[in-house]
DNA sequence: TGTTAGTATCCGTATAAGCAGATATAAAGA
DNA sequence: TCTTTATATCTGCTTATACGGATACTAACA
């Protein structure tokens, strides 16, 4: 996972009709486009431009059934979301190494804007 | 938290350089903003107008010391963040209550679609 | 009070992404 | 094969927001 790939994990849970499709789909095994469109009193378009939306995002996966596409969460996608996952995500990624070693750096050298050496 | 509030935060963790400040405020009390331009390396103008964008999502708070201003995060604003509490926030959302009924009456009118009733 | 440092905000510009309606594609069935 | 249904994608338009440079505001200090 990079730096960027969890911010689109966020951008993707930025849009209120994103957040019932997903609230939703957390409680169905799958739901097809046409049943989000009911439930959600929504049009064809919107519903499949969000869901594409969530899917580039790897939120969600996809599959045909006859004429339905089904959709359904990928759940290792919300890992971030656990409990100090999303402090653990941060340290890990390789982009915020460097991030890490400037703030020591900066720190390592005397500064006169009030820190004081906080925890 | 409305569901607006709820996708602001995310929105707010959308962008990979509010993650890089979420990330480095999360390691000390607070920092003001030379603190972030020099461990960023990013212009003043950038990085205050994405501190002002934490700010209006609840994500930090702020307070002046002399020159300076200090930023740090607000602990409760990434509660949703926690284990399981992305679907208990989203549960205890008003506007998504509609969303639960409008699912339980679609289902229990027949369709068509090859859903299953799933979990 | 004048200067400087730290910060906030404005400006112009570019891009991402929202929406609704129209069109294209794929599978099912007559 | 023709039609219908379900879905995806395109189009035109609008809004949000990213950026860097310029300007404005505030506090400290001479």
């Amino acid at each position: 996972m990079s730096l960027d790939a969890l911010a689109q994990t966020f951008k993707a849970l930025s849009e209120p009709l994103r957040l019932r499709i997903v609230h939703l789909l957390m409680q169905r095994n799958s739901l097809c486009v046409c049943d989000l469109m009911s439930i959600l009193d929504q049009g064809q378009s919107t519903i499949s431009r969000h869901l594409n939306y969530l899917k580039q995002a790897g939120l969600v996966h996809h599959w045909r059934e006859g004429t339905w596409m089904h959709y359904a969460l990928v759940p290792e996608a919300l890992v971030p979301l656990q409990a100090g996952a999303l402090q653990q995500c941060l340290q890990q990624l390789p982009e915020l190494a460097a991030d890490q070693e400037a703030l020591a750096a900066y720190e390592s050298t005397p500064r006169q804007c009030g820190r004081t050496a906080s925890a």
